[in-house]
RNA sequence: GGCCCCAUCGUCUAACGGUUAGGACGCCGGCUUCUCAAGCCGUUAAUCGGGGUUCGAUUCCCCGUGGGGUCACCA
């Protein structure tokens, strides 16, 4: 039989990052095992939900490529939840209680109550084994506030069951949750599906990733320049591993080597540095066409931001810089804050002491700076594209006159800062004219 | 607190009774280098504690400790 497996976030909240891994594991599981998988999205309270979370989950899937092969809202299915909630009540299963509303005690209110006879109940999870249950201390618990107001876990056991769902694989908070949901199935005559609960994501102080804080959000990493795959990848090895030491997977590998079974049954920490590290590995798959679309437009804002002109042929030029220098887009707009990446665009205004390297006087470099304006001078407009070109001209006279002594005062009087990319690298994004400009007006500043 | 679950480097993890306890991220160090970044190389670092079982326990069992989840007319 192929199975089936459902994702079934409630539209109160973002896309959450541990759902993205609860989601990613069950499409594993049903594609591996030519299965199928649904997204359901659980809106059976009204109060909390909002389109723009609901609009957020199937962006963010979307995004991921995590596709599923049927999605539906559970409230098209409320005829339905109601005609099951009459019939329970018809066989005496369940029962209309009226009692003391929970929010305003002086009103009464009718719930409908599922009469449970308190059995011991076990069921096996496929990543935790054997787990039993009292279900006394359960008493008849609510599973509807009205005919038309089935809550939660009626509509999950209804909904799993009419969308033939046949591995429930969820988060590790849902476990005690399972007790009710079988006791659902029960008395529905529905057959008990496979339980699999999940591992929770942790924060580094090992608590909950709880869902309104900042960074446990799918978007949040997406609006950070997070790579769908890099997440994809980071997440899938949080609390499972093919048990080999490979650590870059593409989904269809990951497809092939999942194994349910093999999923850890302890919580574990999420980590930034290591997504931010699998970001990287693929950022550095990319085309520098894709890297541009990828990283220029952060790199533009921000440099608008602080009144810089915008220049695209150069912007291009600045694409190997970026990329050794950034883990995700989001590193470009504090780096240009702090006015990284200005003396790309525009002249820089060096300060005269810094122009001459420590162990070096002013003569020396104002001395260098005109010998590399003479050879730069002389050749083509052309030559400057090549950043190894540029070396060779001037490396045989920075090395016999002291490598620091000639580039230091270069690279600064390009760029204008102390720390920055090498002379060569500035000068082959800026081209002929800017860089000798740039060598003359430090020698000017100089004075010499 | 009741119930349920869990426990290997700081973090993600490998080792399904016998290994110098392996890999990755990070950290630290080195190389490269005018600076920064990147890259390459290397170092540091762990079986929670106590009892068993066994010739032999990271591995199996029990207890303790610690951590987590959950206890709604939310999902």
């Amino acid at each position: 039989m192929n199975p089936v497996t459902r994702i079934a976030p409630s539209p109160t909240g973002y896309l959450h990052f541990g759902l993205a891994r609860t989601a990613l594991f069950c499409y594993l599981f049903a594609k591996k095992n030519s299965g199928s998988f649904i997204l359901r999205i659980e809106d059976t309270d009204l109060e909390r939900n909002r389109p723009e979370f609901e609009a957020d989950i199937f962006e963010q899937f979307a995004w991921l490529g995590l596709n599923a092969d049927k999605t539906f809202k559970q409230s098209e299915h409320r005829p339905r939840h109601t005609e099951v909630l009459t019939d329970l009540i018809a066989r005496d299963l369940a029962y209309v209680s009226r009692e003391p509303a929970k929010d305003d005690a002086s009103k009464e209110v009718e719930v409908i109550r599922l009469r449970n006879s308190g059995q011991m109940i076990t069921f096996t999870d496929l990543i935790r084994g054997d787990i039993t249950f009292d279900t006394t201390e359960l008493g008849d618990f609510v599973i509807a506030r009205s005919m038309s107001e089935p809550l939660y876990h009626l509509a999950v056991v209804v909904d799993d069951h009419d969308e033939g769902v046949t591995h429930v694989i969820r988060g590790e908070d849902h476990v005690s949750n399972t007790q009710r949901h079988i006791l659902l199935h029960q008395a529905l005559g529905f057959e008990v599906p496979a339980y699999a609960h999940l591992p929770l994501i942790l924060m580094p102080d090992k608590s909950k990733m709880s869902k309104r804080r900042e960074g446990s959000s799918v978007r949040y990493y997406r609006e950070q320049g997070i790579l769908p795959h890099a997440l994809i990848n980071y997440v899938a090895l949080l609390g499972w591993n093919p048990g080999t030491e490979q650590e870059i997977f593409t989904l269809q590998e990951l497809i092939e080597l999942f194994e349910i079974s093999s999923i850890h049954k302890s919580g574990a920490v999420f980590d930034v540095e290591k997504l931010r590290w699998y970001n990287k590995q693929y950022l550095a798959r990319l085309s520098d066409e894709e890297f541009a679309a990828y990283a220029l437009p952060a790199l533009r804002t921000a440099l608008e931001k602080r009144g810089v002109d915008w220049n695209d042929s150069i912007a291009l030029k600045t694409v190997p810089v970026l990329r050794e220098r950034i883990a995700a887009s989001g590193d470009i707009a504090p780096m240009a804050e702090e006015g990284e990446f200005d003396y790309f665009f525009k002249h820089p205004e060096p300060d005269s002491a810094s122009i001459v390297q420590k162990k070096s006087t002013a003569a020396d470099a104002s001395r260098h700076l005109q010998k590399i304006h003479e050879v730069w001078s002389a050749l083509a407009e052309e030559s400057f594209a090549d950043h190894d070109r540029l070396k060779e001209s001037v490396w045989e006279y920075a090395t016999s006159e002291g490598r620091g002594n000639v580039l230091w005062p270069l690279r600064y009087s390009l760029s204008g800062r102390e720390k920055s990319p090498d002379p060569f690298m500035i000068a082959s994004i800026i081209g002929k004219h800017a860089s000798l400009e740039r060598i003359s007006n430090a020698r000017q500043r100089l004075g010499l």
